[in-house]
DNA sequence: GTCTATATTGTGATAGAC
DNA sequence: GTCTATCACAATATAGAC
């Protein structure tokens, strides 16, 4: 009698609960109890279906890194203008993290936390960053622009997630509170961000 | 018999040791064991010197605050060029961060765990984000720079800030684990980010 | 001031009834 | 599969000897 559509299911549940509550509170922080409570469910059940709190952890936080580098290398291996790729990869960056912004505080947290085991989660989501550079490489060299790949890549990157990353510090600092504010100042940036890095690199 | 000169006294070896460990593992992740093996005393001392782990954590986070938000303001509401400004700010952001790696994640952490908290130990600082913006905003306009202060300050810092925010990451994934390199690239940085600046916004 | 011992509560995990 | 009860141990904090 078991349907397969079903939404419902404890395992689910469970997973997107554990997920709330470990990106809020980052591993450490993150209680087995509040978890069931999130859950709507009794604590030893999440043994039950997961065994301990590291495995579901790790089911965590894999999923979450395989959600936050997403189409990166389709971006910027397509056969557009170097200008298109920064300007699609900044808009959809931002977008993605304007959904999720708990994800960059959590993943810098736990990669600081824990080096070595989450870049071999990393590594195992089979990003490859090498092509990235190569395909940047290439269209900086024919378009005579004098950045390495390396450091281009890390600009692009810190313009989009860094702000989200301390948005209650932006939030409080530049718009006293008001988080309306702080939300078209993101959205600003969508082309802002993308306009000021054509504008540096492309003379 | 108490030297004034004495470096060695309690109070101080404990606030260096719970600094690193707060710091490395978070106060979620800190356990007062490893502060009072890190300080070389045992665990009762910590209470008796500082009451509590929540006491001891405020006084951490209040002096790591203090010092990182450093001479920003000084610096940008100087009477420099706004390219000065920019390259001041770049180079000695940058290298106060290489000498502490460890504080951009550990910031970021405990602002999104728990921003009122962090908020009010910022406010209690007595930086003024806002002054920094005005003088910004006077740059601007009478340079005819077509960007608003917001948006500018959020690229300067966020450029500086989050490679070594994310250091582990670049190190595996640019340079194979090779530290060296990745210092070069961050020593890099110190000319290349402000050059990036000043290139997007002065044509 | 510094230690040992201990109290107290929190937290991950298991056993067993239903 | 889900619950209640409980264990075992970790972690903050205190009491009291020296």
């Amino acid at each position: 009698m078991v349907n397969i559509m079903e939404e419902k299911n404890t395992e689910q549940v469970i997973l997107n609960a554990a997920r709330k509550v470990f990106i809020e509170k980052g591993k450490d922080g993150a209680k087995m109890q509040e978890i069931a409570d999130t859950a709507g469910i009794n604590k030893s059940l999440l043994h039950y279906y997961f065994r301990s709190k590291e495995k579901l952890f790790l089911l965590v936080i894999k999923d979450t890194l395989h959600n936050f580098f997403p189409n990166l290398e389709r971006i910027f291996c397509s056969d557009r203008s170097l200008e298109e790729k920064i300007r699609n990869c900044v808009n959809s960056y931002i977008t993605l993290l304007c959904e999720n912004p708990f994800i960059p505080p959590f993943i810098i947290h736990e990669l600081n936390r824990s080096p070595e085991k989450i870049m071999e989660l990393v590594q195992s989501s089979g990003i490859r960053f090498d092509i990235i550079g190569e395909a940047l490489g290439k269209d900086l060299k024919s378009n005579s622009i004098n950045i390495t790949p390396y450091q281009l890549f890390a600009n692009i990157i810190s313009l989009c997630v860094f702000p989200i990353a301390i948005r209650p510090l932006m939030t409080n600092i530049f718009f006293k509170g008001d988080k309306n504010k702080f939300e078209e100042f993101i959205e600003e940036r969508k082309k802002g961000v993308a306009d000021f890095i054509i504008n540096s690199i492309i003379k």
